[in-house]
DNA sequence: AAGATAGTTCAAATATCTTTGAACTATCTA
DNA sequence: TAGATAGTTCAAAGATATTTGAACTATCTT
């Protein structure tokens, strides 16, 4: 299922949040690992207080990057590898 | 001929320069003329001061997003397709 | 129920990015 | 040569992004 016209406003979000050393890192630990985890579990590998994972989750959210599964307490995340190919595959297309 | 390896900070400064809505203009544009344009032109094409042109071509040139050839008095800037090409088609090689 | 754990929200502090105008260099044109 | 044009640099101002700690909600454990 393909997903519809992308506006400049949302490539701008997508490409902000890439742009940043500890979006990236965590980009490339749920990369490695390939499999949802826990907000909490991210946090403390990266060495980043709580708030301040909880700030970074939400724009990597935003942008869609990665998608949530709560349950209960906990939050898990993984790559939406569907949004890079939208954003990297077609970037000229979607220019 | 490809490029060595890139360094986080590198994909940073090719993500951030990616993600402002001017310079994303300025992409846009190059990719619909294909060809070299004056930094001139296109200042007046994005209604922006030379100034602030001036800045958003510095950023995408250390980006190496464009290359620049300078003739006399004025700039010409083109698109560098391989570094997107490095960035987008090898993102997760790369990361 | 009391205390621990996972995460969010808020506002203040800090850091980073962008725009502005003035002054500057180099080139062009009359 | 004098004046216009293309672009850069600098520092100050303004706008955004990020971090911090405290207070909060919800769930879990004993």
């Amino acid at each position: 299922m393909t997903k519809s016209m992308q506006t400049t406003e949302d490539s701008i979000k997508v490409f902000k949040a890439l742009a940043d050393p500890i979006r990236l890192a965590i980009i490339r630990y749920l990369n490695q690992l390939n499999h949802e985890v826990s907000c909490g579990e991210i946090s403390q590998v990266m060495k980043i207080s709580k708030t301040s994972g909880s700030y970074h989750f939400k724009i990597l959210q935003e942008a869609e990057l990665i998608s949530v599964h709560k349950v209960a307490r906990e939050k898990y995340v993984t790559l939406d590898r569907s949004t890079f190919d939208r954003y990297f595959t077609h970037f000229w297309q979607n220019l």
